[in-house]
DNA sequence: CTGTTAGCGCATTCAG
DNA sequence: CTGAATGCGCTAACAG
């Protein structure tokens, strides 16, 4: 357990001052004689300056949070890749929690996380609700929310209805008439509520004998899949995803009864998962940028953290996928 | 920009020093007149103590450095995932950085992360060569390699050399005798080496008329892909992929071209990556418990932290999944 | 260009 | 049980 080096022991090294190797540490004016002899000092010494006495001077700390539903995620992954390329190059690091794709525990992150020194939080987020507006309040930080929308916060997110109504379009002109819905929890308002309605909206108006049946399942693959049969029972020609998660759950799900895709019944997705597209048939979907989205929320925090304003965004890019899992409808009479 | 309120301000609020504050926060005597009016006094003034000024004093932070290959990979998810929940539960943050793959990168993140004042570090590596042994000698904290091994190091890791062997059996017991193995680059032991290595030793001895002809790809699906013209050229009727990824890369090569899994050729891949079930024909792997690997790397780190002697580890648990795949070999003349 | 002097906000002796 | 005093290691005026 030897000591630490502090500033100190090189100053009294190098025959200076604490404020000259400080200055030396942070370019300021120094002569080249005691520069080199300083630069020697911490040669020797192996000194390496505290973290933690710097930032409690300086007052900023580099350090964002960063709240994720979950690690293991392909969209998830992805934001976190967009946001870890803008990050390295401004010099921040990424402090990270994890939601649990739970609003509650959310929220005590958020809680939790500017606490520790933060410059600023970005929460990819599960739903904004009362709670996270009322906690803002005694937020002295940038917060800035990804992937969910909420008229007084800032927040950056693709455009789930927009989606909702590219994929209603798409199935509407192949002539699909019965869909089923197959979406989340309506608590999750840019998945569960706006794909949905974007849907809706463009599939269901003036489309004589069109209906569409909405089956509830979770995020996951798995919950999907068990949600095949329930699905299936209203005869549907095309099942629409809230995810691609879900799609290939659901594509799992029909494959393993014999049911073929696009002959019997056409599947979507949405997201543009990279391995939607080894699935068999490959699933049709529409495709976000989520990782512009993750440089997105940075550079914006960074932005923030400057003192600019900056505006919400929500229609980061996107792009329909047309594959294999979907063809024109057969109605059968 | 209002004035920080600090323990000083609740001091004085509740007419007590700031050496009671500080005691009623850190669980010290008081007496439970004071407590409350300290209690109210931090509610009215929304206090909440300063992190840096806190670990400035403690010498803790209770935050662990992670360094991941990348952000958006299944297997790096698995394991923060696991990493994060024994985190968690012990109130560890962690703090990231990515090596993008690539050991240049690793090693300039464990320098900068040493600096920021963690309290240990966990690298999943890409490959653990004399630079890290030289740099871990100027490193005054504990750190955990996970993924790959070094006699002079803690690490954690599946034992590749044995998944390797246990692929080779399975192959070998199929009856296949042209075998392709298309694997990555040996800088990376545990995947470059150890996998390829494990399956020839079982696949190849004594094997009459077996040949295995390597082939090096990327680690991702595309260069796999890629790849698939020359895979194909040493006509295999088996391609043994050193991660899902390869193998998936292959099967959507082979599936363009109309070439049959598993009739005219065999595809394995190693990983267990749940996507690999949905893949046309549902991929052969062996599948690792990564999230195992993480909890363990945490929990070790943890010992670590508290003096405790840790001793590594390379046999996290695996396990076979034979799926649609693979087939017996007709070996045709 | 450089040394001296003050704190940053908190935890922790040490006397009461 | 409590307050006063001290210093963690560093940066930032301030006078030279």
């Amino acid at each position: 357990m030897e000591r630490k080096v502090t500033i100190q022991d090189v100053a009294t090294l190098a025959g200076v001052s604490k404020s000259t190797v400080s200055r030396y540490l942070n370019a300021g004016y120094i002569s080249d004689e005691k520069a080199s002899r300083i630069r020697s000092a911490i040669q020797t010494t192996g000194f390496r300056s505290n973290f933690f006495a710097r930032r409690l001077k300086t007052r900023d700390s580099k350090l964002i949070g960063i709240i994720v539903p979950r690690f293991d995620s392909y969209t998830g992954g992805r934001v976190l890749s967009g946001m870890g390329k803008a990050m390295e190059k401004a010099g921040y690091q990424a402090l990270l929690q994890v939601s649990h794709l739970s609003s509650r525990y959310e929220l005590e992150r958020m809680r939790r996380l500017r606490d520790q020194g933060i410059d600023g939080l970005i929460v990819i987020s599960v739903g904004i609700t009362e709670d996270h507006i009322k906690l803002l309040e005694d937020f002295d930080l940038p917060v800035i929310f990804v992937g969910q929308q909420h008229p007084e916060v800032c927040y950056f997110k693709v455009d789930d209805y927009a989606a909702g109504r590219v994929m209603g379009k798409t199935i509407r002109e192949l002539g699909h008439k019965r869909v089923v819905f197959a979406g989340v929890t309506s608590s999750d308002r840019a998945v569960g509520i706006e794909r949905r309605d974007g849907f809706e909206e463009v599939f269901s108006r003036g489309n004589r004998g069109a209906s569409v049946t909405f089956v509830e399942t979770g995020f996951d693959f798995q919950s999907a899949y068990n949600a095949g049969a329930e699905i299936m029972s209203y005869c549907p020609t095309a099942i629409v995803g809230a995810t691609d998660n879900i799609g290939l759950g659901v594509l799992r799900y029909l494959h393993e009864r014999g049911i073929s895709v696009p002959e019997e019944v056409s599947v979507t997705g949405f997201g543009g998962y990279d391995v939607a597209a080894l699935s068999y048939p490959p699933l049709t979907t529409i495709a976000f940028d989520y990782e512009g989205l993750g440089t997105m929320a940075v550079e914006n925090m960074l932005k923030m953290l400057d003192g600019e304003d900056v505006v919400s965004k929500d229609d980061v890019l996107m792009q329909v996928v047309v594959r294999g899992s979907v063809r024109k409808a057969i109605n059968r009479k």
